[in-house]
DNA sequence: CTGTCAATTGAACAGTCGATCAAGTGTTCC
DNA sequence: GGAACACTTGATCGACTGTTCAATTGACAG
């Protein structure tokens, strides 16, 4: 019988199997800004709110039962890292979701951590537009 | 010529425009915690490196000139949220991406933050698969 | 121009996170 | 069994993050 120790993992096997970077550094530190700021449960709330459609400020503080000052802060966060649009309407700033791709990484996390629990109905004008 | 004030935003609409809670508030802290388990430049490197294939955590450390301690605690958080798997190897522990939605999260991800720039093809076997 | 509504900003404070070190577990080899 | 290797865990500590409050800006109505 064969050792069976290291079929994947000898030490010449290192230094064989050179991993090249295959992403550069500053996309990397993107996708982890954009993950960072998805990555808390009162933002990541926001974000499927808007994913309802655009609304103000005071809507968003209201429906929240958050301070305005709050909510402003977590739209901030999220707009450094564009993930979503901003537009003044009259007194009102109304706020959404940038665009197609955040709705995309919003819908394939949410649908994955729900595991078919969820109903999404309402984000079908945001689903993943295949073909 | 009609108020062009509030066409979207008027405090009645506030009220007519009530938002049901689409995913439920657990699905939406799970979906923070994969995006917050991302969203650090170090980690999201570590799962892009898994995405080539499995490595054990000596390897890793070598690729990333890092403490094998320090790589040790990464994968611990990696691994308290689903997204790498751990198998025995004789003396080494391999590690590699949980499933294809990681890939798929990890994929959609890279390719928005570069933007066209980044050479993927080597991720090829964890792209997508539609269909 | 003044007052008011809508939203942003800066500062402060508490809570959380990540790297590191030291000590521990589990596995193989002799 | 015991030494060596591969990795994990717990504790510590500095750095970062999020909320809140107070003060500020910007737009509009009168």
């Amino acid at each position: 019988m064969p050792k069976l120790t290291d079929p994947a993992c000898a030490p010449q096997d290192h230094l064989a199997r050179q991993r090249v970077a295959l992403v550069h550094q500053g996309a990397i530190e993107r996708a982890a800004g954009i993950f960072r700021a998805m990555g808390d449960a009162p933002r990541l709330r926001l974000l499927t709110l808007l994913g309802q459609g655009e609304s103000c400020v005071t809507e968003i503080a209201a429906a929240e039962g958050e301070d305005l000052s709050t909510i402003s802060q977590r739209l901030r966060v999220l707009r450094n890292e564009g993930l979503v649009s901003r537009r003044r309407n009259g007194k009102h700033i109304l706020y959404g979701l940038a665009d197609q791709h955040v709705a995309d990484l919003l819908f394939n996390a949410l649908a994955h951590a729900s595991e078919g629990r969820a109903d999404l109905s309402r984000f079908a004008s945001l689903n993943p537009t295949k073909e």
